[in-house]
DNA sequence: TATTGTTATACTCTATAACTATA
DNA sequence: TATAGTTATAGAGTATAACAATA
């Protein structure tokens, strides 16, 4: 059977971003196996190498997940020796940090991710790659609002 | 506690993607909550309404779920008396189709959406969004390549 | 009282594998 | 043999609710 996405769709921002984001997952997870790890589980590595410190309440925000799923990142990436809980600025939280291991993983995890997005950049033309980049970082950057209005 | 992307993050596209689409994916849950469905679930009843009696197994191939995935979404969107299984080509497939319930409904969904990427737009300068959406659909159509090569 | 981490439990979404009825 | 649908089962990922230790 043929399948046509109907003019409605491609209009639909929402919709146009889900399935960009599903073809280019579906790649970041593919390029990321080797090293046993999914685009998210990379993401909360990048955020504890950028916030060495950081307690685990706050990683769980930052990747909106609440503190239960953070526990539960931040337990896979221990077991996998990439991030370590230190003690933390009173008894109660822990301070993440990435391991030396860690470092040297995550490191060549973005190099992979880097090699990908030059691949990608190709198939765009010139200057179109870092367009994207610009017009998503400012979308986010407005959406706290729309979650408010959609929330009235 | 303050936290911080990294300068690393804010070039990743895969990353940019996947934070822009959190916000932009919890703003349209919550828009199509009184309907009762999910971003996805409307993707369904999209491709649905626009490929009248197409097969399940079809329809999971373009939302990227497997023939038993697609079935559940069908059960649901059935249940709810959005979408119905008329005999198909042949006795072992069915053919789906919006119910007429189901398209008023449908109309209404996309409504609510297309007011929020207005509010969305708004917040773009002008052009920006129809930029966003060209970008959006180019890298989808290169996308097939990637996986290929990330495959290899 | 509030916060951090933790645990137990449940729900959603998806996948795999096996079965059935057609083709 | 292959295909469409179905079913049972299992695995992620996440949420809620309750508890302990600490603030």
């Amino acid at each position: 059977m043929s399948f046509e996405e109907g003019p409605e769709m491609a209009t639909l921002l929402g919709y146009q971003m889900q399935m960009a984001i599903l073809a280019l997952g579906d790649s970041a997870r593919i390029a990321l196996a080797p090293f046993g790890i999914t685009p998210a589980r990379l993401a909360a590595l990048l955020l504890v190498r950028d916030n060495p410190g950081c307690d685990q309440t706050t990683l769980g925000r930052a990747l909106s997940v609440n503190r239960s799923s953070a526990m539960k990142i931040v337990n896979l990436l221990a077991d996998q020796g990439l991030v370590e809980r230190r003690p933390g600025r009173d008894l109660r939280s822990h301070a993440l940090h990435l391991t030396e291991h860690g470092t040297a993983r995550v490191r060549a995890m973005v190099d992979t991710l880097r090699a990908r997005d030059r691949r990608i950049a190709a198939a765009l033309d010139p200057g179109e790659f870092d367009t994207l980049l610009a017009l998503l970082a400012k979308l986010r950057r407005g959406a706290p609002r729309w979650l408010e209005e959609a929330a009235e």
